[in-house]
DNA sequence: ATCAAAATATTGACAAAGTCCAGAATATCT
DNA sequence: AGATATTCTGGACTTTGTCAATATTTTGAT
């Protein structure tokens, strides 16, 4: 199991290390993981870790798109590894849930402007916001509707 | 030119003081501007007022949706006036320029997805990613394309 | 296996963006 | 005008994240 995230990180030019392995099976097993939650899972795996290797991680597996940033309102940053399917969200306005869209059309960019006013677009990110089915139920409780 | 801005207030129920005044304003004549940016209008305008003034009033603003607030990736939040008609944004990943795009179906929400999992969506937030013509320039001479 | 070079991790300080609190001041409504 | 609700001020604090110097680990070539 562990050969198949060492092989991730080897294939895109990266050293293999405990650090990156942790974070990298926290963000895996954990859509929409914040970076705060994946230095608690990587602690409890490792026993030790910096607050900075986490960092220093979740930027680095960014930047070579073996996982992907998304930064909802009102939320830190949280972090998911499905990637290159170009899939959407949809977030709870009220307790900040998140899931998973898939993208009618498939490739980024999936949607394009009237008017791209000179830009060089590559990605067309969607948020959807609204409220849960469970924040629904609750918010209808408090009226008696 | 002050009357437009305290009905807008008033009209939204909320107590008109110069310092929100200020903000608002601040905010209308300048797109996408953000929080410290605000700061420095209002304090240039009324010679003094707080921090925490600014964030009242601008979270204010924005509960009784008299302006809205964006949050791009990798810059503090930004605030625009410009509510109401569902326009999307486009945003340079280099450079951080904004620009706004008009929604080609123009009330919210504009779109939806292919399974709503029992949310009830009021919004679909697009934000183009891309490179803006004169960050691409800079790219291309680096190049020598 | 071993060693050197390059990449990565650790530690601790620091920075930016924004919130919380308690008391003072101000606007609105009657 | 006066009572009351709302807002403003100033400072401490929190959260999220980065920087820099030093130590350690990984990798690839002996």
């Amino acid at each position: 199991m562990n050969k198949d995230l060492s092989d991730r990180l080897r294939r895109h030019g990266l050293h293999v290390t405990a650090q990156r392995l942790a974070v990298l099976r926290a963000v895996s097993e954990h859509p929409h993981i914040t970076a705060d939650a994946v230095l608690d899972l990587a602690q409890a795996e490792l026993g030790a870790i910096s607050r900075q290797a986490i960092y220093d991680a979740l930027n680095t597996l960014a930047d070579k798109n073996l996982i992907r940033r998304i930064q909802p309102m009102g939320s830190p940053t949280r972090y998911e590894a499905r990637v290159g399917d170009n899939h959407h969200h949809l977030i709870c306005r009220i307790c900040g849930r998140v899931e998973d869209v898939d993208c009618a059309v498939g490739a980024a960019p999936c949607l394009m402007p009237s008017d791209a006013m000179g830009y060089e677009i590559d990605e067309a990110e969607v948020i959807y916001w609204g409220r849960c089915p469970a924040c629904q139920a609750q918010a209808d409780m408090h009226n008696q509707t």
